[in-house]
Formats: structure tokens, sequence, C-alpha cells
DNA sequence: GTGGTCTAGACCACA
DNA sequence: GTGGTCTAGACCACT
């Protein structure tokens, strides 16, 4: 799951991987991660490296850290709030990832075929449509 | 233009830049792009950053470095190509941004009209629709 | 081992070496290279030069680089793979190579023979006589 | 044939094809040599640069300028001579390209059969097997 | 301690 | 005038 190898760096692959996991509903909102030492044992790496992953999602305001319980998925996680897409810049990461994918060559209905692909396979929230 | 305290180093934001420029069509396949000096001056950088950003384009089969006549966009660029393809993991790419959008609660709908749009902006191939 | 006055860079005789050096089996896939800085100083140049090499040696796919553990020899390099054979004009620079030395007078069977030791002096990989 | 946009100069690629129409027949020894201003035009380049590759393959022992009757090939070329052989260091540099194909996974056998028919493809002399 | 980035200045090759 | 190379030193990111 984790490419040690790979130019991104881990911490930021583990956040990538729990993001991926909520969205596609596996962690649901509330439900707890596994421990730093735990998660540092499980994909042989330092557990400072996965303290930094948390670190990170806590800061993205993904995750919430107590003392007692660990790690959990914030509850109010995809829902629509100012709080979660403010720091995004989504929009000009999403720009940039496209015009790659237009200047290689990959025809638009690909790309758009694949977008809808990608997020309907994930479970969605019943306020999706109000 | 450039966010020099962004954690994105500077060389690939002028990748990133010189990429959106093409795919928005505002440099076209053959245009010719500043001299390396010429830019760094423009940007206030060091030379030697915009080197290496002209240097990744041209890894990357973007562009090419003529000796004399300096950096032009490959006309052949947007034709659809195998290499250009293959150094594509942008499925996984765009699978981890959309499931961080889904996460912040971004709805579906607004992505996929964000994607739609910046799409339909580029001007695309002529042989887009055969 | 390099040759600092000489018109080919230092970083593609570093490139080179290393090269050669896994061809012959002194470098086994998986195993090691120095750090840059260590090799550096070995080799009393900048370590930005040795960075450099191992850079290209990295696009190639001939070593990883790790950040932890430094660069090594990529486990698979050796097994046939198109991406390597591809960037591969080896054929034309093969046939420029051997139109000079017949211009210079070297006898066919010379050269024959040289191509021939050399290439059975490297170890080869155990599916080559399959 | 030439590749104005090859990271090889120009003036090189112009010495790579001359040897090799020398080595094909396609220029016999003592055979003359386009003057530099006509090969500038034919090639669409600076006459400078001609003279450039002109004056590399005179540096070589591979031609002779003559100040009335210009460039020719010499007549002793192709002939076994020790001052042709001098300078060539070719068998480092076939090295070099051999182990580039060894880690490259390209088959041995496959390299010699390359390397066997481009050599008996080049006319040969009447002495070379006394 | 590892590699990666940026800056800076000098020199060279090419056309 | 163009890009390419090498050197040098500082700072940062990652593990």
């Amino acid at each position: 799951m984790l490419d040690l190898d790979s130019e991104v760096p881990i911490y930021q692959q583990i956040r990538d991987r729990v993001v991926e996991a909520i969205a596609e509903g596996a962690l649901a909102p509330g439900a707890g991660l596994p421990s730093t030492r735990q998660m540092a044992v499980d994909l042989a790496i330092n557990f400072h490296t996965v303290n930094k992953a948390y670190d990170l999602l806590r800061r993205e305001g993904i995750i919430r850290i107590n003392r007692k319980s660990g790690a959990v998925v914030r509850p109010d996680v995809k829902r629509p709030s100012d709080e979660l897409r403010a720091g995004a810049d989504w929009e000009a990461r999403m720009r940039t990832l496209l015009a790659e994918l237009d200047v290689r060559g990959i025809p638009k209905e690909e790309v758009k075929g694949h977008v809808a692909a990608v997020l309907d396979a994930f479970p969605g929230r019943e306020d999706e449509h109000p």
C-alpha cells in the first residue's frame, strides 16, 4: 500500500490513504484510527512518521486527536463546511492536474468519465440532494 | 503568479504554469518560451531554477530546447502519445484529489461541474471529435 | 577513475562508471551506492555534481533513491523492460561508433572479438538462456 | 538527416554522418566533400558549423583540407594505422555502451548480431583478410 | 544523516 | 546571446 521509494513523502501517502478510506466509507465519520504505534508496526515504518501524518490530518480538520481515545475521524466530516473548504485551493490544484492531462493528450471525455465514476463510487450522504 | 513561500518548489510551479498556458492555448505548440535568464529576471529568481523547470519540461517531452532559439513548445504536444500517457498514474492522483474534496464536503456535482468547465475552456485539438 | 579535464561532463562519467559496475556485477541489483556527499568527498568534487549523476540514473530507471537509505540499484534492473529499451536509439549510436572504427582501420574481426569478450565477461542474467 | 533539436551538437552530427558515409563506401577514400558553404546551404545551417565539423574531421586525421581543392577524404583512411588508432580510446567507449545495453536488458546475442550485421555491411578492403 | 532546493558566480560550448 | 556545467554555501524536508 505504501511505496517507500516514492518521491512523495511517506507521511503524505499515509494521509492520502486515510482520506481515501474516509471517502470510500471504509472509515466512517466518528470511527477510530489505529494507534500510531500500531500502524507503524503494521507498515514497518517509524512511528514518528505516522505521527506526522496524523498531525497533518488534524491540522486539515479531518481527524481529532484525543489523549485517551486516540485519533478519530471528525463526525462532521463530509458535510459542507466553510472551515473544511478553506485552505484547500482545490480549484487551482484541479486546474493544474486537468491542464497536464489535456497537454498529455488524454481525451476530455475520458477524464470526465473517470471523475464521475470515482465520485459516484463514494457512498455519499443522505443530504446530498436535499 | 509564483508563490515563493509555497511548499511546492518554484521550479515545479513554473512547470505547472507553462503546462496550464499550453492547455489554455496561450502558448501554442511551436511557440517560444522566454530565455532562462530572461524569465529569471522577470520572476526575480535565480536562472538555475528556471533552468531546472525547463529541463523537467524537456524530459517530460513537452518542450524542446534548441541551442540557438531557446525553448519552444513541442509542435506535436497535445497529440496523444503512449510515451506521454505512460508516465501517468494520473488516475491515482485524480482519485486522491477527489477523495479529499469529498471528505471536505464539496458536493459531487460542484466538482463535476468545475471539471467540465475547466476542460471545456481548453481549446482542444482538432482531432478530439473525429 | 574520473577525468576532470575530459570533455564529457563529470556527472556523465559517474553515471557511466555506475552502469559499468552494474554490468560487471560489481554492483549487484539491490546494492547500495555511497551517499552523494560521501562520493563527492571521495572523488574530490562538489556534491551537486554527484547529485546530478544520481538523478540521471534515477530518471533512467537504473537506481532508486530512498530518503533514508540513500541510493540503491533497482532490484529489477537488467530485466528486459520496454520502457528501458525504449529510450534506445542504441542501434544508431552503435552504428556511428562502428563506422568510426572501420574508418580508423580497425579490423572488423578485432572489433567483433572485443565486443564478444566484453559481453561475455558480464555475469549476465539467469534468464538469459531460458 | 540532421536533428537541430538534438542534444548532440550539430557539428558532431555532421562529423558522424561523414564518417558513416565513408564506412558505407558512399564516400570513397580520396573523394572530395562538398564545400562548407555548399553544405551549409544544403543543410540550412550556419557555415561556421560546417567549418567546425570539417576541422574536427581534419584533427581526427580522417580528411585533408586543401586551400584550393577543398576537403577530401584521406586516401589512406580505412587502412590500419597507428596514427588513426591513437586517441580513439575506442575500447573504453565501446565498453561503456555495451554495459548500458546489458543493464537495459538487451540480450547479448542480439547485440553481437547487430554489430556483425553492421560491420559486414561495410564494403571492407581487399587486404582485410591477407 | 540523508537527499532536495535555492541562490550565486564563473566559465565554457554552441550557433 | 543561448543553454550547459561546475563549484559553493545555506536552509529545509524527511526518516
